[in-house]
DNA sequence: CAGGATCCTAAACGATACTG
DNA sequence: CAGTATCGTTTAGGATCCTG
């Protein structure tokens, strides 16, 4: 796998190479649930089982991974207190607010022109992805 | 050109509904090659075979669907020349370019800061992904 | 309550071969 | 050239049970 590895900085356009380390931080912003736990966690912090409730049809294992993606890259601070029954909280780091604008921007755009892409849809009559 | 805007329009917090339709296109344009598709084609129009070599690593049958999804959603223009050998083109909708630019902020963002991020795994040794 | 471990299915993905 | 079809592999994702 690793052969000469340049150390240089990642330039404008890196994202094509196929080895490009943006791309795995990309998918696990942009994996289905990551969008929606940035999103949810920009309205402040929550417990597990609060931020499953708050995002519809995740499940406790992908919701686990999903988190523990993010605290990896440092977008998700984990607090838990050693207490009994456990008490743990999910909040954003400074730099998970950044992302989280930048992909709930993106979420905007798309909840905002909703209509006009079903409406091409509609008149494609999609018969690829409806199959 | 859409006047009739009387109709309601989805409410921020839509998409953590379970079946909010946004979540779909969300993955279409989120999807691992979506992302690279959007923002190779906003430096302008492409042919099939330049998209696969400029996009590294994608194989024919990825690009031609994460092409189809990106045009039944209205983001992508397929224009076709009858001719022999085929020369089909690929470009951009007004709509693509919208969407593109959000993509593209994202992206930059997360490219911009890869240093940091990566500084953040390598400080938590990440043995979850890794594994 | 917060998850880890396990098992399983469905979907994504990739390589190759083939066609208009 | 620009795909489609097929197949095999890999990964995502989910259900359930279990423990501190």
């Amino acid at each position: 796998m690793n052969n000469t590895e340049t150390l240089d900085q990642p330039q404008r356009g890196e994202l094509f190479a196929v080895a490009c380390p943006s791309r795995q931080v990309l998918q696990n912003v942009t994996s289905r649930w990551g969008v929606l736990v940035l999103v949810a966690l920009m309205s402040g912090t929550y417990r597990f089982s609060d931020l499953r409730r708050k995002i519809g049809g995740v499940s406790e294992k992908m919701l686990a991974q999903t988190l523990q993606a993010l605290e990896a890259d440092g977008f998700v601070l984990r607090t838990a207190r050693p207490v009994v029954p456990p008490y743990v909280e999910y909040s954003l780091t400074h730099m998970g607010q950044e992302v989280a604008r930048e992909v709930e921007s993106l979420a905007d755009w798309i909840e905002g022109n909703l209509y006009r892409i079903m409406a091409q849809r509609q008149a494609r009559e999609s018969e690829l992805q409806a199959a």
